[in-house]
DNA sequence: GAGGGTATCTTGACGCTGTCAAGTTCAGCA
DNA sequence: TGCTGAACTTGACAGCGTCAAGATACCCTC
């Protein structure tokens, strides 16, 4: 890539993701615009069109990146097979907490995953949906499957509950990305409640 | 109001906000621009700035309005003393479905209260943090108390519990509204799974 | 009633944005 | 070698938020 001439970059697309990805954490999303970045690609201002057919479309490729990392998380930190029910509880702590440590760590990226911009301004790009929904599974897969090797009381449905409990850590997540849980410290014991609620809905010999 | 001169508008702010409400209803948050509204109202585009400091602050004020009418939905729907257990859950199903059509009844001003651009963007108002803050906090009275009267497992606290029912509430709301719980015939369904995890944290014989 | 201070509203201008249109450069294949 | 088409550039336009400076009309005081 370095011995092409100046004129053709060669690896612009990726080079596009790469700056994109930190003006996003920098100025935040509405802070990230086509013009800066190409200037600070070093490229002209027409040059991303041909590579993203909007900014709309470069939001959705810098989000569906942002999607196969978190579903990289999950399934790092949720194992495929299940171990005791006091296990299980440890397990939920490390995953909420690393799934909130994703949020706060990139709050910008998180909001640009699962903000309205991408989903509802426009319609979002086919790969978004695939990914983003490949994602969703995923979870509820997981945590599905992590609560119906307990015991559960009949007529529970593992998998609206694992939807509801991912509601949960979303919510969590917003209240705490746009501010609103100001107080840090308070993070850790409100997420520790969300997870005993989580807990909950096993019979209490669990 | 009628009889003032064409100058000067009478009761532009009013005017500004009531419209400011439509547009935004219309076009979402990014969709409502200074320019456009101040021409709606039949003014000129360097006259909003004399009632409100900024965009952000408009944005603070219509924002406000709409936590003073979710504090008075808050008010309404969970009554000051509570009945039976079995009454509890109708209300909280009450609640619950209130609370999320307020939501999707107007997903732009949803998004606006408690969306970044106002939280983190530039300092929010101090108008609007006394009244946001104050409806938090009647949420979290309201669902605290009404679970604090129900018999609860000891070392349960309740704030904590009603905080964290908040953030499910407010994760289904945002998931919902995003587009990415599209279906909206799944919404009644996990929102009742929703009330049976808030209720989950009772003891199995409430 | 007259005059001045002040709140209200207007017009002009600037730099920023996304993006359409049309031109330029260059790599790779026939 | 010459052509095709992709990659990139420059010009232009409408729209945005908002600073600065000027115009208008109400209200209070004398």
């Amino acid at each position: 890539m370095a011995g092409h001439s100046p004129y053709h970059h060669g690896d612009l697309r990726s080079a596009l993701l790469q700056e994109a990805n930190l003006m996003l954490k920098e100025s935040g999303i509405d802070g990230l615009s086509l013009r800066q970045l190409a200037e600070r690609v070093g490229v002209s201002r027409m040059a991303p069109y041909h590579h993203f057919r909007d900014k709309h479309d470069l939001l959705c490729a810098l989000a569906t990146e942002g999607f196969h990392e978190l579903d990289r998380l999950i399934e790092q930190t949720t194992p495929g097979s299940t171990p005791q029910a006091q296990d299980l509880q440890a397990t939920l702590v490390r995953f909420v907490g690393d799934y909130l440590r994703f949020a706060i760590d990139n709050p910008n990226r998180y909001e640009l995953m699962f903000g309205r911009p991408i989903w509802q301004g426009a319609n979002p790009s086919a790969e978004l949906k695939e990914t983003a929904f490949a994602c969703f599974r995923h979870y509820a897969e997981r945590i599905s499957s992590l609560l119906a090797q307990q015991r559960l009381p009949k007529g529970a449905r593992p998998l609206r509950i694992a939807q509801a409990s991912w509601a949960t850590l979303h919510g969590l997540c917003r209240l705490m990305i746009d501010g609103i849980y100001v107080n840090q410290a308070d993070m850790e014991e409100v997420s520790h409640e969300a997870i005993r609620l989580m807990l909950a809905v096993l019979p209490p010999t669990s």
